[in-house]
DNA sequence: ACCCGCCACTGACACTTGTCAATACATAAA
DNA sequence: TTTATGTATTGACAAGTGTCAGTGGCGGGT
């Protein structure tokens, strides 16, 4: 077999390499590169899914650009955030594992070594940490859960998101290693003033950066499944105007916290701690969540705001 | 005309955006953006044509992933470098182009913000600055030119390749406001003397990373066409020992400088100034510069070394 | 030695994408 | 108003790409 003025790999992984190269660097087709390697096509093709997939090769959007679109500059404008980050609406993906995709991008695209990041929970937030990957390692990244761990539901749980994110991204993971809710608040009290939690809490007030979800308390929201709370505790929640959930905190229609007997009784990053963050990144979007993300965003939870077209417009729309 | 399930965008800019968003991130096919976007499917492909040059969307291919192929891992332990990068080599492209695009990725991924970047010249270099583009805006990057300025060959000037590369990375352009080459060397310890000139040194030696190429010592070498020295002048150089040129400096096999009168009329930063560069970055490759590498690497100019795969294995097959 | 399972690889087909000359549209000048 | 000029867009064809069932080779097990 002659060699066609290449030297052939002569392990797989560099194939893998001379193949991203060759095709996404030079731009030659996949049959020059064949002819090159001294393989079929078919085989050019695998070697290139093989190079996206391991992350040799990542495709970037631009989030600035995106950030200059019509709708996200009106939404920054609006909610005086620092970034918006607004998708195009397909009407029929999945918008959830969309907005995840997107969210993964801006959280990749802003984490940087030594980076300590919160992590709330649900579907959305799992979404992120499902399809996060990084281009190149960082070294001493941190991920911190930051409410209580919940018995109800667990495909969204705390404890799956952030162990799920840190590994995506080789961080350190860093479980709350308490229920999300307790009985009494003198025993959430006692509880908090053990020593490992205070270490945890005093990490969870040292991230520099947090991302969450917005939960809407709707008869078929992901808070009344999650179990943090009873049907009858967050139906008291609602009837004193909370319109939306934030790491497990209910807010009103203006973004102020709702309080009560059972917030305090709740283990996890307060409103106020959320608040102090200095990045905080939140991506929610879907139409039954309008009034939701309209309280979070004047509330001025969020410093970057992820969602897609359809709910951009109906949030400005009001 | 109906709106087929999305609302139309507005701006032109924004297109682009939904159609890299709906292409890359969501991988639908052109046919189904051309409908959702209500254009016709070529105009998609202009569109993703126009994001992928204004780098709204940018393909990145791991620097970290292809320093692990076998050949970039010899290198690195050969020559003690911190990073090598090595093409495949292709026999018929143009190699410098290549190379430059090459060296483009390297440098677009280790410049942060704050960085004052050092620029050497030559074809290579320029290559590099011709191609390169960052994904996002960077603030506060400096570009500096090291050498002074020539008068021969103004295709790859020194001043041509560090405007270019300032313009194309938006950085502040510092250029060397002297010539390269004085005619005695008391005039030079003149010039070097004046205020402005002392204040642009200062900015070289407080250079975090430095870009440069290696140039030969035959007989149609980019060096015998700069001007920076007469042929005899060069002669004389080669007569004392000298194989390679980096930044205008002449250094022999092993990679030690090779003095002498002319070296003491040049103005641009010493070969002891440029070792002390905490990032130096060579770009170099060609079956004619095998020698002059060598002298550079084993010399530890470089702590990052760019090539193809051809030059790769010469290099290590001494 | 044999069989089995595994996995990289292949060939041919159907689909997706890029190209390019021609067209529609806008804006500015006559 | 018409004409000119440049730019965005299109349709149809050529070229490039993804898929998938099937082949071939290699190591582990019996």
């Amino acid at each position: 077999m002659l060699d066609a003025g290449v030297t052939l790999p002569t392990e797989f992984d560099d194939a893998v390499n001379w193949a991203a190269w060759l095709y996404y660097a030079d731009e030659m087709t996949q049959s020059e590169i064949a002819k090159t390697l001294n393989v079929s096509r078919a085989t050019v093709v695998n070697y290139l899914q093989e190079a996206r997939s391991r992350g040799i090769v990542s495709i970037r959007i631009s989030t600035y650009a995106s950030g200059r679109t019509k709708i996200a500059r009106a939404l920054k404008e609006k909610f005086g955030l620092e970034g918006a980050l607004v998708i195009p609406s397909t009407g029929n993906g999945d918008l959830v594992r969309r907005l995840g995709d997107a969210g993964a991008r801006v959280l990749a695209d802003q984490v940087t070594t030594g980076d300590v990041i919160g992590v709330a929970w649900g579907r959305t937030v799992l979404s992120v940490a499902d399809q996060i990957s990084l281009p190149e390692p960082l070294s001493n990244l941190t991920v911190v859960q930051v409410s209580g761990s919940s018995t109800g539901e667990p495909d969204f749980s705390p404890e799956l998101c952030t162990s799920l994110l840190s590994s995506r991204i080789g961080a350190r993971c860093v479980n709350l290693l308490a229920p999300a809710i307790l009985s009494t608040k003198e025993l959430r009290a006692m509880l908090l003033d053990e020593p490992v939690l205070k270490k945890q809490f005093d990490l969870i007030h040292s991230t520099n950066r947090i991302l969450f979800g917005v939960g809407d308390v709707g008869p078929k929201s992901t808070v009344r499944a999650s179990g943090i709370a009873s049907q009858r505790e967050i139906d008291t929640y609602v009837e004193h105007g909370a319109v939306a959930v934030i790491i497990g905190r209910f807010i009103d229609a203006h973004g102020r916290a709702v309080g009560g007997e059972h917030d305090e009784r709740m283990v996890g990053i307060a409103l106020e701690e959320l608040i102090q963050t200095p990045n905080r990144i939140c991506v929610a979007g879907g139409a039954g969540k309008i009034e939701a993300i309209t309280a979070t965003l004047e509330g001025g939870y969020a410093t970057h705001f992820v969602t897609d077209m359809a709910t951009g417009e109906a949030l400005l729309g009001v």
